[in-house]
This record gives C-alpha cells, structure tokens and sequence, in this order.
DNA sequence: AGACAAACCTGTCTGC
DNA sequence: TGCAGACAGGTTTGTC
C-alpha cells in the first residue's frame, strides 16, 4: 500500500507520540512478513520504560527511536508497512483494529496509566516489525541495500542517470528498485513516468541526460503533490490519527485506463499494461519513447 | 544481469 | 444471496 509520501504522512502524525513514555508491550505473536515473528522480548527490552525520542524515515521504513534519560538508548523500532500496515495512535480506551499485531501503550511524564497505544494492524502481514541498533542501521539486512532517499538525499538527474548505464530492463522496474531509490512504489512510479514523458517499458539505459533530469524533477513533483494532499487512499491507506489521503483525486494516470489523458492538448485515453505482473499506466501519445 | 512466476496473507470487488 | 475468481499500494526467492 503504502509508498515513500504515505509512509512520510503517518511519520508526521506521529509526532504527538513523539516524549511519551512506553509503559507496556503487547505483540500478537503471529508472523509478519517471511514468517518473521515480531521479536517480543527483545522489542520489551529496547522499549518499556523508555521513552521515543524521534520517528524518522528512510525510504518506505520508519525508525521510531527510543531512550532513557540515564541510560541513552541504542535502539529503534523498524517498522515497514507492506501492503496492509497500519501504525495509529489511538486513545488506549478504544478497541484495537482488527488484525494489530504490535502495541504499545503509552504515557506522558511519570503517569503510571497509558493514555495512548501505537499500534501496528497489518492483515495481509506483509509488514516488517523489527529492531534496530541506533547508529548500525545499515547492519540491518532490509536497510543494507536501500538507495538514495528523494526527500532527504536530493535525488539528482545525474544519479539516475549514472545508475541507469547498461541497464537493460525498462525504466519502471528501474524506479522500483528500492537499491537504486528508496521509496517509489507503484503508483508513483507509473506518475513519475507520465510527468516525465516517459514509456514505462523503455530500456532504462536509454536514458539520456535530459530526460534523466526531467525524472528526477517528475518523481519530486508527484512526491511533493502526494504529500500535501496526505498520501494517497486507495482502499487501505490512513495515517496515524486514522485519516484517509486525498492524493487520489490528483492522480494523473494511475487507476485511470480509459480516461482521457489529462493534458489538454493530449486527451489520448489513458491505457493499463502489465508490468511484472503490476499494474502500469501511461498515455500512449504523451509517452511514446 | 534480468525475465518471470510464485510465494507470503486477507479483504474486497466483480461477474455469473 | 452465494460463490468462485481476480485483484490489491510490497518484497523475497527460485528457476531459467
């Protein structure tokens, strides 16, 4: 579900969570994503008692960073939504969603009674809930091999266009892969491509200098747009007060096969390929190379 | 290197 | 109303 602009939108409606204290850990001890059960004790360890200090991103992963005043603290909690994740902060009176797998309770100052709990729903259970070492975060094997992060990386023509040569697979499987950047997903990779002019199939060694540029403008245009309007809600998505996005009535291509391409000089009907056994959406005059 | 399929798991929508 | 089948924003793994 959720791609580099949602994952950045429930970062910052965490932000309430951020000086609260964890008084409790509740894990549903059910496997996430590869089997991989949440490691209960160890996320006992690193988080009761303490407090979070930050909720930091780095491509489609959060890090929500814990200390102790006396004892600094090493570690982060790493969390990755998958296709059905959810992290809410929810009033601790409230009943849990279906399918939370993580929470932890919460409290301000030295209140002995929550007030709040984070809490991780996944379904699907695709997600990722882990532990990471403040400061190693590339010892993490889903961190090891992230690439460039739009947001914080300035993302460049020149990189795109450096790790493009000898690519020979299309230039949307190339937008995907989270080891060149971080962060795009499915959607915005196929509206990235449209701002861009650029037919998702094309060899992503064919990339010239120019165009490489103009990617990298699209793919921080498409971001920045997602971004003011909270992330983009196809069925699953709410950020952490519960929210939906409102992206989706901004979406030039994606979900849109048979309406007319958006530029108004264009109108071309907007057509659905498959691409690695994803939907992919381009307009056939506006994108031909 | 990379194309391709299948796998993980549940919910929702479509068509019969 | 019920039921089968397709499909979903992500990532990994195995085969060719």
């Amino acid at each position: 579900m959720p791609e580099l602009p949602e994952v950045e939108t429930v970062r910052r409606t965490l932000a309430p969570a951020v000086g609260l204290r964890v008084l409790e850990v509740w894990t549903s001890g059910l496997p996430l994503r590869l089997n991989h059960p949440v490691p209960t004790a160890a996320l006992r360890d690193a988080t009761l008692g303490r407090t979070i200090e930050a909720v930091r991103r780095w491509g489609k992963y959060l890090l929500i960073d814990l200390c102790d005043r006396l004892v600094p603290g090493p570690a982060s909690m790493l969390v990755h939504l998958g296709m059905s994740g959810r992290l809410r902060l929810m009033d601790a009176s409230q009943p849990r969603p279906a399918h939370t797998h993580v929470a932890l309770a919460l409290a301000a100052g030295r209140a002995r009674t929550p007030t709040v709990e984070l809490r991780y729903s996944d379904p699907r259970r695709f997600g990722v809930v882990d532990l990471v070492v403040r400061g190693q975060e590339r010892a993490h094997p889903a961190l090891a091999g992230l690439g460039v992060d739009p947001l914080h990386d300035g993302l460049t023509g020149e990189l795109l266009y450096t790790a493009s040569r000898g690519v020979r697979r299309g230039i949307k499987l190339f937008l995907l892969d989270q080891g060149v950047l971080a962060g795009v997903g499915n959607i915005y990779a196929s509206e990235a491509l449209w701002v861009a002019r650029i037919r998702p199939g094309m060899q992503a060694r064919l990339l010239t200098r120019p165009r490489a540029e103009a990617l990298a403008q699209a793919v921080h245009e498409v971001f920045a747009r997602a971004l003011e309007h909270g992330g983009t809600s196809l069925r699953d998505f709410v950020n952490a007060d519960g929210l939906e996005g409102e992206n989706a009535h901004y979406l030039h291509v994606y979900d849109r096969a048979g309406q007319p391409c958006p530029r108004a000089e264009c109108g071309q009907l907007i057509r659905r390929t498959v691409v690695q056994g994803r939907s992919t959406f381009h307009c056939p005059r506006c994108q031909r190379r």
